[in-house]
DNA sequence: TTGTAGGCGTTATCAT
DNA sequence: ATGATAACGCCTACAA
């Protein structure tokens, strides 16, 4: 004797039937509305039907749609992060973070990659926003006019992060580059470097990059030190880039004492280089890194450098918009994290 | 003289008024349909219809609601990609690749860290599942039984990645370690080495490294040497286990000649260790790594080590997805890449 | 504690 | 080339 087992009556093509919330309803014998409930709030059903709800729910091997929920409810359970790229460990860690925050509340985390570059960004968002995220983790302060107004009309939160130098569009959680470049720079003009060069990303790809040099560049004139030597790189980089950054400086400025790369990766290139080279570190030149990399402590010399924590600044992202989101009123906009010097060998 | 701009009359609370197609096709004097045609598939609307419509998507600032078109047409554009941990820069790249193929498509991918537990993994495939999501990309072969119950079940596709040393359960994208570390195996024997160590993630936790152990022991069986003294590690790892592997190593079979580790960020800590304590590499001890990383060629001496190319895996899971996605019957259901050996001066 | 009614915004299908 | 109608699977609001 058969019967109908699901109101669904079209199923995949070749799968397995779509099993609905009503026919777990009816093989329960409850109400679709009680489905949900259990589901989602399942504190508000008695016991016994909470239990026949989720037998049921077993025995049909059920699984809510996600789609219909965010159409119903209106919300979606997604949240949208843009960086430049997933090839850096920084960002990695600070996606890591994210996600480390938001997994537990069941929060899918969406990643797109803008290249460095703020168009890319703009399309990203465009595209995410059809997904109606609950928020927006960006990286820095800058963003194209057309990508701030989506931003703004969508009215959905945005956490932007790596930087508090200049006014963040809603929240942020990050750090002052400026100040880090100039406990940096202190620290050179401290060790007794004169000649001072700089090399990092290009000024106009990465803002954060040029307010570590801006800070330094501070520090030096306040001791009264030259201007630091300036290359700039064209991003992404790798730490081969480290290596011509550091032959750059050799040739053009060669009384360069002190050299303060923009990321660990291409201060290890640099300093590996060195040694090959026979070039004394730091007697001979002073290498400082930003972001205290994992090996940064193995090498020897080991790399002097600035820790920043992405993972941590991801969670603190994360834990800004789940306040935002709670719907409490911000107790605060923006979380400045302390990049630490680490003074080791190099530097 | 003002007039109802707007179908959908309930607004966001202090949000934008929600645009929806029908205001548009309100606005162009046309039907939702028309509407959905522009956005979806422009070829199918003439031109005039076509060009007055984006104008009224322009002017309202229309956003298509990605929920509502799941639902309707009962297929996201997701994709999950399920990977141990972001914090290893292996995984980084493997995901960057996926979304570089992905993104253009207008696929968003969601990741999920399964932090190297089979049973994280289920807890993830299960609540990725509620999206519906057109693929999943898994990392290994290895998955306790629940999960690959769900996958078979959900009729989506699989794609299993970093390891072809088994029967997958639907497509593959990824390479033999024990054809890896065979080749491993074998150099260490043709250079000389008699007593050779093993140190990598626990073979529980990590069936790959364990599939690379394997396939060196075998080489060093085939040539008659003794077998490989092993220190398995507690994943997550950091470099500082690379130091702890070479400590013990060190202790525990002290005639050892060569170390093969599993990942590179090990085996780099270890050598650098091993210049800051006068052990010389190689004719003391052979270092070998595995993964090519940034730095493997950069320290002296240069690090011998496999280079596999995460990022070209990624990619070639998602086009293994993308060809599934778009019906063509499958012309392969496996890529299996082929690692390189890059002998340098480690060992 | 449980059920009913209605709608969320889009796409599929069938007409015209 | 365009439109009308009916789902899609769930949640909110209200009723019992």
């Amino acid at each position: 004797m058969r019967r109908k087992r699901f109101a669904s009556s079209e199923n995949a093509p070749g799968g397995a039937p779509v099993v609905t919330m009503s026919d777990v309803a009816m093989h329960a014998g409850v109400s679709a509305q009680t489905v949900s409930r259990v589901v989602g709030r399942p504190e508000l059903v008695a016991e016994a039907t909470r239990i026949k709800v989720q037998e049921a729910i077993r025995a049909l091997n059920y699984i809510p749609n996600e789609a219909a929920r965010n159409l119903a409810s209106k919300s979606s359970r997604v949240v949208a992060v843009i960086i430049p790229t997933l090839s850096s460990s920084v960002f990695a860690a600070q996606v890591k973070g994210i996600i480390d925050l938001l997994e537990p509340r069941g929060i899918s985390v969406v990643i797109g990659n803008s290249e460095y570059s703020m168009l890319r960004e703009e399309q990203i968002i465009q595209t995410l926003l059809e997904r109606r995220p609950l928020g927006f983790i960006l990286t820095g302060l800058q963003h194209s006019p057309r990508a701030t107004d989506l931003l703004r009309q969508s009215g959905i939160p945005v956490v932007e992060t790596w930087d508090t130098d200049s006014r963040p569009l809603d929240l942020a959680a990050g750090f002052s580059n400026i100040a880090a470049g100039h406990e940096v720079g202190s620290l050179l003009v401290a060790r007794g470097s004169r000649n001072v060069a700089f090399v990092g990303g290009s000024a106009k790809q990465d803002a954060r990059a040029n307010g570590r040099f801006v800070g330094m560049a501070q520090a030096l004139a306040e001791a009264g030190l030259p201007p630091a030597f300036r290359v700039e790189l064209l991003l992404p980089m790798s730490s081969q880039d480290g290596i011509r950054g550091l032959d750059e400086v050799l040739q053009r400025a060669p009384m360069t004492d002190a050299i303060f790369f923009s990321a660990d990766m291409l201060a290890l290139a640099a300093l590996l280089e060195c040694n090959r080279r026979g070039v004394r570190v730091p007697e001979q030149l002073a290498i400082c890194g930003f972001g205290d990399y994992d090996l940064a402590a193995l090498v020897t010399p080991a790399l002097t450098t600035v820790k920043i924590q992405p993972d941590e600044m991801g969670m603190k992202a994360a834990e800004l918009l789940l306040a935002r989101l709670d719907g409490a009123p911000d107790r605060q906009k923006s979380v400045v994290l302390r990049p630490q010097l680490i003074r080791r060998g190099s530097a």
